[in-house]
RNA sequence: GCCAUCCUAGCUCAAUUGGCAGAGCAAUCGCUUCGUAAGCGAUAGGUUAUGGGUUCAAGUCCCAUGGAUGGCUCCA
């Protein structure tokens, strides 16, 4: 058990956990357990992995940590490694193992779920449980219990190429469960060299650059007011101009595939909620009812209970089928403070809801119409680099409404679909809604992080909670199928992650300024006004700059990441061009008036992401 | 919600062991009319997040509350 073995007939990509890098970051959690606990004789260790980037260990600290604390450990590890310390594996049986960790509360209760539970370091049952070896290595003064793997020596190890103080301390609960204790976590991040180290920080301080919460106020597209409340974002102008801009693109785009928009209140009575089910089931994430003469009432958490009534309210004939109802549905759902974040997570936000209602011949095609209506939508917005994830219930789990083969089904036809389009996906239990499986859209950024975006889900459980019905061409009653779909998810996270995918420079198409007039002086400024109206005229967003010299306009202008800037001075008047100069630096020659508004218009009305026609 | 850190003018930040709250940008008002990354000057802007406490004296120390940030848990 003490050689690591490298798993046979696996991907020809090197698996993270096979690597170098992997071994390296697990002994260098070790290295920085030995020397925390030079610094606190008292503490008590939990576990610590390696993760992407680097690892993490998790400690029950005497007293809380402090940033020169951190300074300390992590010269001490450079010690450490310097010493040159083999890391030494052994197999231990359970009363040495016990022995060994007399002091140490939280690995004795990972032997015990080890030999006992057959339950690994995060308490997950061991899938391949035919006997439980317990191993431990050391290095230097300090033994861990560890299954490995590790270097063979800490000069393996790059004493340069760590940082233990990037990032601060965090709260971590004990096995991950929040009615256990909390612990102290000491993340540290860890590559092969200093440059390697070097552009990993660099990238840290490039995401931080791009944060939408740095650049959403740089470009005024949003607030939160204290007085409204904390998760409640303020559209402003220039950001309202940017979520109707792509409401409308996606509103137009689905009524041209056949769905039609409907508008539905923010609040339901709780009955609605019960028949939906999402009372009891999703009742952590919805606010106490509200009292009104009597009758309790419910701030939406969900649209479909509002849209199933829509389709409630009349009879409904095979023949008109699929019936897709959409909505731009505000919702208002509980989260707990500490997981707020900009506009990536708040508690009230519009999903690109739809809710389509199929016979179940129907359902395939329109499931893969929905697909490619998503990868059409992703597309235009030049976001190329997603995986598809297929959620599915939790075994283990009783949160779910539904019969085991009405999941069945609604798990075959997604698999099936995502097989049809040749989707790469993954699937993933525990990641269903509540009402039934789903199929979810994993888009990456520039930046490489990965954020969920659309979703697709396949009910076969509303409809029978609210006994749905249409009239087969037998003449009798038959249940329909519901598909619940969101291309952007939601519209604040999904403006959130645009902002930091495009560092604010959104295409033409979306800018909430496309173009600025910079007159050289105000000899011109007549001219100037004249030629905004003319561009106004034309559809395009235009603002006039009038404060300070021409190097001063230029230099405000593009930190609003205009994308056009239209130079005007005597010379262009004079020759009836105007100048005009890319956001990205990029000088245009001069060109007439007309020229510009027809190059304009087509990078727009194409929605290109460059701003020159090619 | 939990752990940790933080909150000074609209924004970015100063303020010595606890000793008169300041600067740049933005704003307002002048001057300048200038051809591709910030022209010059003046004015105004503050119960230092809020409420208590310690002290002769609190931006600074202590407590509570609110909010933000990094994580955990949860999630569109």
């Amino acid at each position: 058990m003490c050689i690591y073995s490298i798993s046979v007939g696996g991907s020809p990509v090197e698996r993270y956990q096979d690597s170098e890098l992997y071994r390296m970051r697990h002994s260098m959690a070790h290295v920085m357990v030995q020397a925390v606990l030079e610094q606190f004789p008292g503490a008590k260790i939990a576990i610590g992995p390696p993760i992407e980037d680097g690892f993490y260990y998790d400690f029950d600290l005497p007293r809380p940590i402090e940033e020169k604390d951190l300074k300390k450990i992590e010269k001490r590890m450079k010690e450490i490694i310097q010493g040159e310390h083999a890391f030494v594996c052994r197999e231990v049986s359970e009363e040495e193992a016990r022995a060994l960790f007399a002091d140490q509360p939280y690995k004795l209760e990972l032997i015990d779920g080890l030999v006992k539970g057959k339950l690994d370091e995060y308490g997950n049952k061991i899938k391949d449980d035919d006997g439980v070896v317990l191993t431990t290595y050391r290095q230097d003064s300090f033994e861990d219990l560890c299954r490995g793997p590790h270097v063979d020596n800490t000069r393996q190890l790059n004493p340069e190429a760590f940082s233990i103080t990037f990032k601060e301390v965090a709260g971590a609960y004990w096995r991950g469960d929040e009615n256990n204790p909390m612990l102290t976590r000491i993340y540290g991040t860890a590559w092969k060299s200093s440059e390697d180290l070097e552009d990993y920080l660099h990238r840290l301080e490039e995401a931080k650059q791009r944060d939408h919460r740095k650049v959403g106020v740089e470009l005024g597209l949003f607030a939160f007011s204290q007085k409204v409340g904390k998760g409640l974002p303020l559209w402003k102008p220039r950001g309202a101009i940017v979520r109707n801009t792509l409401e409308r693109f996606l509103q137009e785009e689905q009524i041209r595939r056949g769905y039609e928009p409907v508008i539905t209140p923010h609040i339901a009575r709780i009955e609605l909620y019960e028949t939906s089910g999402h009372y009891p089931y999703y009742s952590d994430s919805q606010y106490d009812p509200i009292d009104v003469d009597g009758e309790l009432f419910m701030l939406r958490p969900m649209n479909c209970p509002h849209h199933v009534e829509v389709y409630k309210a009349d009879p409904h004939s095979y023949r008109d089928l699929p019936i897709r109802l959409m909505e731009f549905g505000t919702v208002y759902r509980y989260e707990q403070s500490g997981e707020l974040a900009g506009l990536t997570r708040v508690r009230g936000f519009t999903v690109d809801d739809a809710h389509i209602f199929v016979t179940p011949d129907q359902l395939l095609d329109e499931f893969l119409a929905v697909v490619d209506l998503i990868q059409f939508v992703f597309n235009a917005l030049g976001m190329h680099d997603f995986d598809a994830r297929v959620g599915i219930r939790d075994p283990e789990s009783d949160k779910y409404i539904g019969e085991d083969d009405v999941w069945q089904r609604a798990t075959d036809a997604i698999i099936q679909a995502c097989e049809i389009r040749g989707l790469n996906y993954t699937v993933e239990e525990g990641e269903a809604a509540f009402y039934g499986p789903k199929l979810d859209f994993i888009f990456r950024d520039v930046l490489k992080r990965e954020w969920q975006l659309g979703t697709v889900q396949v009910d076969y459980s509303l409809p029978e909670r609210f006994e749905l019905e249409y009239i087969g061409a037998d003449n009798k009653a038959h249940r329909p199928i519901m598909i619940h779909r969101a291309p952007f998810g939601s519209l604040e996270r999904f403006i959130g992650i645009l902002t930091e995918h495009f560092y604010g420079a959104f295409p033409l198409w979306l800018a909430p300024v496309q173009m600025a007039v910079l007159p050289v002086s105000k000899k011109v400024e007549d001219e100037a006004n004249a030629l905004a109206s003319q561009l106004k005229a034309a559809g395009f967003r235009t603002e006039v700059f009038h404060r300070g010299q021409l190097g001063k306009k230029i230099a405000e202008a593009r930190s609003q990441k205009i994308p056009y800037l239209v130079v005007l001075g005597p010379r262009d008047v004079e020759a009836g061009t105007v100048s005009v100069r890319l956001r990205d630096d990029t000088e245009l020659d001069p060109m007439s008036v007309e020229d510009f508004i027809r190059m304009a218009q087509q990078v727009r009305d194409n929605r290109q992401m460059d701003l020159v026609v090619s």
